[in-house]
DNA sequence: CAAACGAAACTAGACGTTTCGTATCGAAAT
DNA sequence: ATTTCGATACGAAACGTCTAGTTTCGTTTG
């Protein structure tokens, strides 16, 4: 659905006939969708605006999206397709920290906020939902959970554990803001992880 | 903005003049509001046919709520009224694991995807989201939150521990289910319960 | 008499579609 | 090389439809 120009059996063979699409506004489009996105929630982006954003009639927008939450959240993946990605050292354990540290660090700005008022759309339009999970979250959660087999791997995390499970725990805070709209302290990430690790028993 | 028949100083002697308002429509709009939240997302219940349902006029409607999240909310409150108590044992921390299955078991149904739907519509009606930490997230968050205390207390967990970051990992993975529509395994409650117990750290 | 109610018309705004004329590409014809 | 043609993209603007929320008016009830 976005997909670069897609040349895919094009080399100056193949190419469909008649007027190419104009690469310039779907670039101008996917901004416009996302800039939206960070001024208002979605509800308050109408087509109309996003298309007069990027300097486009609403017809070409249609003509290219199926409906407007399908061209935010195009906007947004287009914003955001880098990963977080964490060199691994000889610390498994560390790393884990650090890949979470950086991911409630970036998830606290505006771009935690259109994730969730992307999540919060997608509760009424499954494609956007699907979408979401699919690019989004299954994709940081494989991450994670491979950092955690490794920290287990290493010894330093229980044999019998769930990385699933962990990962939901120590995402649970951050994902708990942002859907209530509540503040992302700056130690949330620290004291979470701290917890998980130690547990809450008595008798350390 | 629910309040029962409100006969805060009417024992017969003062009482609003003209036709008084009809109990029996208040009610029949909460109830049909509730049971369109049970059949369908929040987006495609139109104020039109919660009144029809009620057998209400829609200017009835609107005469006595703002909008209509304001009445589908009333009406999950209205239904929900019942609270998660749990009578205290000699055994703080098996209380606050009762408490949480309580809740996991009771918001892995119907009423957890329309808390869900609710949260997600809250994200695009500042007022929503509000009345719904106000009545219910931070009441359900103070009951949780006082049974950790009390199992501090009694010496089961760890002093230091911050009952509100405890809660937020307890609920946390429930919350993240409910908001993503991902299924509510009937053991969630049981393994998110004894992970935050034991924490994941190597040597038991 | 004062206010609540029902029925129905109404306004305003948004999504998404359609029409029509124009612009831009490759290919074929001259 | 220039023109022509078909196919497609684009912009402008009007349009249909749906919904939230309001208003009007006549009726009902204490």
């Amino acid at each position: 659905m976005i997909e670069p120009p897609s040349k895919s059996q094009s080399d100056s063979a193949t190419r469909s006939p008649g007027r190419p699409r104009c690469e310039t506004s779907r670039l101008a489009i996917l901004k416009a969708a996302y800039d939206l996105l960070k001024e208002r929630p979605l509800p308050e982006i109408t087509s109309a605006a996003i298309a007069e954003r990027a300097g486009v009639s609403k017809a070409t927008l249609y003509r290219w999206w199926p409906s407007k939450e399908a061209v935010v959240l195009d906007g947004y993946f287009a914003a955001m397709d880098q990963h977080f990605e964490i060199e691994p050292t000889e610390d498994p354990l560390a790393d884990l920290e650090r890949h979470m540290r950086s991911a409630y660090k970036t998830m606290s700005g505006p771009d935690g906020a259109i994730f969730a008022t992307l999540v919060a759309s997608g509760h009424f339009h499954p494609k956007v939902m699907n979408e979401l999970n699919e690019q989004m979250n299954s994709p940081r959660c494989q991450e994670t959970e491979l950092l955690i087999q490794r920290a287990i791997k290493a010894g330093q995390l229980r044999a019998d554990l769930d990385p699933e499970m962990v990962t939901d725990l120590l995402f649970g805070p951050l994902f708990g803001r942002l859907m209530t709209n509540a503040p992302v302290e700056p130690d949330l990430a620290e004291r979470t992880f701290n917890l998980v690790v130690r547990g809450m028993l008595a008798q350390a």
